[in-house]
DNA sequence: TATATTTAATTACAAAAAGTAACTTAAAAT
DNA sequence: ATTTTAAGTTACTTTTTGTAATTAAATATA
């Protein structure tokens, strides 16, 4: 495998949003901030994923994590500006896919 | 793992479109008609999943295969409207990345 | 004090997908 | 018969995912 890309951002963009449940993760925030299990019960992805996901995403920056210490515990996870600002894509994604599939 | 999701059609686009090194095919292709070994040199994935992906995305009726006898053999991949159909939630992709990573 | 409850994870292990490199196929030129 | 070249395929290793059980934390309850 070579490593010429013809845009090394776009492929980190698609390496990123690609990686599997991250798209639908990250459409499930457009709606709003929720909670852990509100998105693993809107999902079919398990906690695992969802965990490792989310934080992947908190690291690059795509969404904000915030920890409410109710019992018992809540966490909830929002989109930050960086993260809205997919929102374009995700939507152009959502219509094509339902005008051809 | 629930099998409730939103939005089906958007969650078969993301199974598709974002399964590795997809979406760096399409964009690819969005330059054109390109044989086998063009795609291949230009990214950064080996022959064995490349030959997957395009199969896949043939399947789905994307991209579009044909074959040249020449000698030796030339096979040309390009994108059907289906596939260019795409095009606008890739260039989305394209600038979000541009813009923020 | 010990046990129960509830959300948000983490761990352990099996299964599936991806990475890597060598090999195969086909068709014609030497 | 051997060589050449593009387009795959195969065999094998490594990484990622799927699944289910387990842990952590903070309080309420017996």
């Amino acid at each position: 495998m070579n490593e010429t890309t013809l845009c090394p951002r776009l492929a980190k963009a698609m390496d990123l949003i690609g990686k599997r449940w991250t798209g639908l993760i990250l459409y499930q925030l457009l709606d709003g901030s929720q909670r852990f299990n509100e998105i693993e019960s809107a999902l079919p992805v398990s906690g695992r994923l969802l965990s490792e996901r989310l934080k992947e995403l908190e690291k690059e920056g795509l969404v904000e994590r915030k920890v409410y210490s109710e019992v018992p515990v809540r966490v909830e996870y929002s989109l930050t500006e960086k993260g809205r600002a997919l929102e374009g894509a995700i939507r152009n994604i959502e219509s094509w896919a339902t005008n051809w599939l």
